[in-house]
This record gives C-alpha cells, structure tokens and sequence, in this order.
DNA sequence: TCATCATATGAATGATTGCTCATATGTTTC
DNA sequence: GAAACATATGAGCAATCATTCATATGATGA
C-alpha cells in the first residue's frame, strides 16, 4: 500500500506569497486523476523499474519459457528469478500455466509490448 | 549508475542440474538487447514510479506550468517539485523556457503521454 | 547595489526494495 | 510412501530513493 498525501483545497488567492497561479492551478486540479489511480500507476511503473523485471520481460516477449530456462538465460538465481515472476504476476504484467512440474511464464498482454517499446523509442532516439 | 552483472556465456550442456533448456536459452540470448540499453529503460521506468512525478506529468500534460503553479495546484513543497524536476529533466522527459524569473516546463515529446496512456489501460481494464 | 521573488541544490534521514540463504510446497516416478 | 525435481516463499541485509531543511543561484526593480 502506497502512503496517501493530502491535496489542498480549491480556494480563493489569500495572497501569502509569491505569484498568483489561480486559474492554472484550477485547470489542473480538475483535470488531475484520483490519488488512488495515480498510485496504482506508478506501482505499475514500478515493476519497470528494474533491469532484472526488464529483461524477464523482453526474454518472455520472445517465447514462453519456464522459470528454469529463464533462470539459465539470464544468470539469475532460481530464487530471485521467482521473487520477481511474483512481482510480474501481482501486477498482470505475465500470465503463467503449469505442465507437470514445469510452470512456464508467458506476458499476460499487449500493453507490455508497447510500453517497452516506447520507452525503447524515447532513450534510442 | 546501475550496478553491472555478468551474463554468462552460451556453452554446451554441461549437465549440471535441472532439465535441459538450451534451445530456448540460446534464442533468449541472442534476442536480448545489450545490458547498457536494458539498465537505461529500467533507469527511464524508474521516474514514472512515483506518484509525485506523475502527477507532474499529468499537470503538464493540460498545459505548461511554471514551477510555482506546480507547488500550488499538487499541495507540494517547492523544494520536492524542483527535485522531481530535475529528474524529469534529466531524463528528458520535460523541457523548460525562461521567462523572467519564472521558468515554464511543459512535456518534451509524445512518449510520455503514450506510456502514460498505455499504463492506465492496463490498470483500468 | 540592495531587497525580493522564483527556482535550484546539498546533506541528512526514514522508508522501500532486490538480492541471498534457507526452507517450504507441489509434482512425478519408483 | 520416499526420493528427486521444479518452483515458491520468508527473513534479513545492503543499497537506493523521496522528502525535508537550510541555503545558494539567478533575475528584476528601485
């Protein structure tokens, strides 16, 4: 759970200091989404934030694999690798089946895809 | 500066432990992008994974906004709102103009709003 | 040049996080 | 049921991060 701020309301210039914003700031905190959107938003983007998540994620955007290949493909501790499939699951950012002993891990949907993408786009260009 | 970790070599089988996944390792590797590219895009996710941030996006995203409108219209210190900026700054994420003593930032490109849009899909949805 | 306004920055701190180690859960084969 | 395999999980620790407080920089008008 990610920890609430409050936000000011909505009212008249009382002239404390500095410049008036008064019309912009109305603008904007009308426009604004909820709090609660926004948290979940960067929790989302939170599980980005990480070379280890990114690098899962590019590795199942090329095939499904199981934890095991997985594990062997990037280096990582079988450990590790799981805490951070928990991570991907939790956010529904993949998607996983079972086969035996084998679980194999797929992305759960296309908006991975194109937020990688254009985060790519953003620092290649 | 993100911390560097070893990628081990493509080799034969070797029988360790475990099942064997080298034909899906080996394609895994091969498609990966470079570390240094990885470590950026997570560096790049990492400033959309807080709430602060995002809001500041998405004031900037109704209209450009001096810093002092910013403080006002998201209830925080003027001292928070300029490191966030810097951050956004650095990632180029937000440009800025001068006007006076007052500096204006505004959204550097369409990305932004693109993986913003996309994120909240995916929470929505 | 001095006072004031608008913004930026450095240091310190409490909170969050990703990893490792040890162990647990679930599945198959014998 | 027991042993081996594949994956998951909990605790603990080192590193990272967002905020606050105090102060610095830069611009304007008198």
């Amino acid at each position: 759970m990610t920890t609430e701020r409050e936000v000011p309301e909505l009212e008249q210039w009382e002239g404390e200091r500095g410049h008036d914003h008064a019309a912009a700031v109305a603008k904007v905190q009308e426009a604004l989404p909820d709090d609660g959107v926004l948290y979940d938003l960067a929790d989302l983007f939170r599980i980005f934030a990480d070379s280890s998540r990114i690098k899962i994620l590019y590795a199942l955007y090329e095939s499904e694999l199981c934890v095991g290949a997985i594990t062997q493909a990037l280096g990582m501790t079988q450990s590790a690798v799981s805490h951070q499939l928990r991570a991907l699951r939790q956010a529904k950012l993949v998607k996983y089946r079972r086969e035996g002993k084998t679980i194999f891990y797929s992305l759960a949907d296309d908006h991975v895809v194109t937020i990688l993408a254009q985060g790519m786009e953003h620092i290649t260009e």
